[in-house]
DNA sequence: GGAATTTGTGCAAACGTTTGTATTTTTGTT
DNA sequence: AACAAAAATACAAACGTTTGCACAAATTCC
């Protein structure tokens, strides 16, 4: 019942603890003979390393601590996939906290992690996030940090990105191609860089078509279905759209809430295109175009530059994911 | 840079380490006064408890695994939002894992978490999951587990249950009522005990009704979209049903996938429900009837029954979470 | 006022590793 | 066969806590 360390070993093979725990680092200082009789002990008395032990005396863990918005978004949920294929593999263990959308949580789920010695942090800020004090402390104290998707463009630390630009470029450009004429955008917190690409994309798509970027047109704070439902009521009282290029499905979901109220056929009315292609995209009525973002890849880039700054230092590449334009239902015009 | 210790407390004050030890634990042992010294110098220097080194000689910490089959699943994620806020306020932190409903990886999961000397364990069961060892180490450890919704029922552990009788049973009788004749089932593994006691709570509607349960009715495993269209069409091969109780709600989108191919009217002429309420399942069109599970209810109960499993000992309490019915356009015929 | 008790601290070991340095054993060279 | 070099292993300290036990000082009791 008691636990097998490397003592035990040890005494079994009358050795001492430290040529078992380089034999069983495959340390070559030890004899080929010998590491494999220790590597052969381990496993006979089922042995499991102390983790705890190992990262005290080393001074690091091999924990690192993720913190996302929400964990029950497709896109997060599809990210942390692709983490942990990469990190669980390496010997890392991921722990993941929900900020909830909040500073506040934020903040504490950083102590949280400084407080347990997380080797890294991995980090997509929450929407509420204005201020970037607790970012610093990471930053200070040396540990590794890698943001992602909804990034802080000053912070120094590695970055991977989704191409929102090319994605919010190619919705809008689409919307255009099919006839549309007063283009509206319901966007997100534009002082987070995700949000702001895909504003810049519309923007340079209508530019493109050679109109005007009609203030009346743009909404700046819209991302859950209840703000997307108020926010084209606002923007169709007073700028006539008939076509909508949201920044996030939900948004796009509350659109068409609205635009069934108000009896408009979509397509051919109005054309709607949202972003992040969630699970329930394809299965709504109409099915709704979206632009997909390839989360599970952002995942395992994110991991990788995560182990790099563990191994290395200081590496702080800014990587960009491309994106695709899926069109649907809710956007196609023939 | 350096991280402040007890010890540099300890030297600025005059005393020793295990005093400050005591002092911030919080031990009467120590003068009110000392304690006061010291948690203000602690305070001042910014000392940060070294969790590892604690748990290191404590022999346990105050990290708590959790085992899912998949996060992205409406259902785990919200029970995973339900317990972090009871663990969390307590000090104590969740490490997420999924077992991606793979045994191999849940055996991985288990050794990781031990390895890494997890409090407690918290777990759901992949539905591949036949074979017992690796839960029982955790149990002949000593470490606390406590087993939530895809529970095994043998094993010794505080267990957090669905009402998936009830839901079943409730779904099942709604059928009746709506006039629908042959009521198929497509159920999950029925060795996890949610599976089985839908499939229960079926069985006793239908025998209730004075109708007999037909073997060529009722399909076992099929709890994925894909799985729900290929089982729907066998049984609607074999058996002639017009209505089905699907164990998820993955499933009945498959089955309604199937029914739109075969050009039948929902509900007119084949009713649906489904079973957890998934986001999608009132998107979409016909939108889906459905058992709906108090998730966040459940993680709460779950982390409650972890926090007396490890303060008390042997907590086993087996508790059951009430669902409910939800009824939409897939099933109401007037 | 002296013994017994309580109160507050200190000492030192322990948790299971890792790792720099020292020591022993083996190998190779002449 | 003697000796240097290389290879393999041992020794011991360290990581930052916690905690049983020892001890001194302060308090209580008769």
């Amino acid at each position: 019942m008691k636990r097998i360390t490397i003592n035990d070993i040890a005494k079994e093979l009358n050795v001492t603890p430290s040529t078992v725990s380089r034999a069983l680092a495959g340390n070559t200082r030890v004899s080929v003979k010998t590491r494999e009789l220790v590597t052969q002990k381990a496993k006979e008395l089922g042995y499991q390393q102390n983790v705890i032990a190992a990262s005290l005396r080393k001074g690091k863990s091999d924990t690192i601590g993720m913190i996302v918005p929400r964990i029950n978004r497709h896109f997060f949920s599809n990210v942390i996939s692709g983490v942990e294929e990469i990190l669980n593999p390496a010997g890392y263990t991921l722990v993941i906290v929900q900020s909830g959308e909040n500073l506040i949580k934020e903040k504490k789920a950083i102590d949280m992690l400084l407080a347990n010695h997380v080797g890294g942090i991995i980090l997509s800020l929450s929407v509420q996030t204005n201020t970037y004090q607790h970012i610093e402390t990471v930053i200070n104290r040396g540990i590794p940090l890698v943001q992602f998707d909804r990034v802080n463009l000053d912070i120094k630390s590695s970055k991977v990105l989704n191409d929102n630009f090319t994605g919010a470029y190619l919705a809008t450009k689409h919307l255009i191609k099919s006839g549309y004429q007063r283009i509206a955008h319901l966007g997100g917190a534009r002082s987070l860089k995700a949000y702001d690409e895909r504003f810049k994309g519309y923007s340079k798509a209508i530019e493109e078509s050679g109109r005007l970027i009609e203030d009346a047109l743009v909404y700046e704070n819209a991302i859950t279905r209840e703000a997307g439902y108020k926010a084209i009521n606002q923007v169709m009282e007073r700028a006539n759209p008939d076509a909508v290029f949201c920044a996030g499905d939900y948004s796009a979901l509350g659109v068409l809430d609205a635009l069934k109220e108000k009896n408009l056929k979509i397509p051919e009315e109005f054309g709607v295109v949202g972003f992040a292609n969630e699970p329930f995209s394809e299965l709504i009525h109409p099915t709704l175009s979206t632009v997909e973002q390839n989360a599970f890849e952002m995942g395992t880039r994110v991991a990788t530059a995560m182990i790099k700054n563990l191994e290395g230092k200081h590496y702080e590449e800014e990587e960009v994911i491309p994106t695709r334009l899926i069109v649907r239902d809710s956007s196609w015009k023939k």
